[in-house]
DNA sequence: TGAATACGTTCACTTAAGTTAAGAAATGAT
DNA sequence: ATCATTTCTTAACTTAAGTGAACGTATTCA
């Protein structure tokens, strides 16, 4: 399990086997079952989460509907928004899968980064990588349909369509489970016709 | 101008007077028309802007038609992601408003960091900070509609509504032109009535 | 200054998403 | 295995966004 860890770090920065000592011995695994609640909305957590193996996800609570934002799986790092800002969790995050996750805390990360600079290095440039990304999904969600965007997810992230229910996908997709049926029969006609 | 610059990296690290001067001696300070076009889609380019004074704003053409994605204003910083990916550009950057930036480019950077692991730092929190309310602001793009989300600007960005023509707001709010001016009637006739 | 272009609004029409409700299918728990 | 719950789909109706076109009003620039 670890070794997936390195591989994915090895591709950033090459590590030392003192590095990767200091990343075992500070590094808290945690398995966590399907299901699973990691925070809740008004919880004041310092909890970031790699996935190592499995698929967590975000999910606010408006008008008692769950809206779903945003998924991570394999080698996908989340911080909430709450570890940032310090303040209470405006959302969820729950585990949609059973899934390997790495626990780290701002004070674990501080600890490293005086440790081993390079470390810091690393999670800057995943910062920076991450950003862009998040920067290009956004951009392409705004200037496409609905349908567009499960078109280009099929595409993009096939996975998520099997693992994750679709009225999960739907709110991911800004709009209603409803009219991810309807899109859904729309382009299957289309493939027929 | 610089002072602006000082002031705002002080909320976040403090800076010695040889790190200060360190900035400025490797710093570009540039000055740019409205109008004018800082980056084209299909080149590729290492700048990166932190804008000092005025907007910029990134937009894509697609099938002929510009459609904008975001806007930049004061202090607020654009490493656009053919930085990142080391590929040619996906989209254009260009002046809303006569404006003042601070370039920069990787290079500069590692020298800065070499210099001055300080910097690394103030960059991997800026850009954390950054991540964590880009995701925000997406995940209230998705679980909103055009009418909250103009709404919303209006209460969170009424600058941007004042300062970027309407064209280019409503491809922001992922909407068209024509949506946007009815959306605006329709509020409009709600406060009346 | 005058012509051309770009911009914002309005309108009529089309298309697709939201809403409400019902029922079928899958899942989970006892 | 059965019952209950959750999930997914379908349908009819409502509402709002997309489309194409027209019109008035800036802006631009030759």
């Amino acid at each position: 399990m670890q070794d997936l860890l390195f591989d994915f770090i090895s591709k950033y920065i090459s590590l030392t086997d003192d590095e990767k000592n200091a990343i075992v011995s500070l590094a808290l695994f945690r398995q966590v079952k399907k299901g699973a609640i990691l925070l809740k909305e008004g919880e004041k957590s310092n909890d970031g989460y790699f996935v190592l193996k499995g698929c967590i996800r975000i999910y606010y609570i408006i008008d008692g509907e769950e809206k779903t934002t945003a998924f991570y799986t394999e080698m996908e790092a989340l911080t909430p928004h709450c570890v940032i800002q310090k303040a209470p969790s405006e959302y969820y995050i729950s585990c949609v899968e059973d899934s390997i996750l790495l626990v780290s805390d701002p004070d674990m990360e501080a600890e490293m980064f005086s440790k081993f600079p390079k470390f810091e290095t690393l999670c800057r440039i995943l910062a920076e990588e991450f950003l862009a990304k998040q920067q290009i999904n956004f951009d392409e969600f705004k200037t496409s349909s609905p349908e567009q965007r499960y078109i280009n997810l099929l595409q993009k992230r096939p996975d998520l369509i099997q693992r994750v229910p679709q009225h999960q996908l739907a709110s991911f997709l800004g709009i209603k489970p409803q009219s991810l049926s309807r899109l859904r029969a729309r382009i299957l006609e289309k493939i027929k016709g």
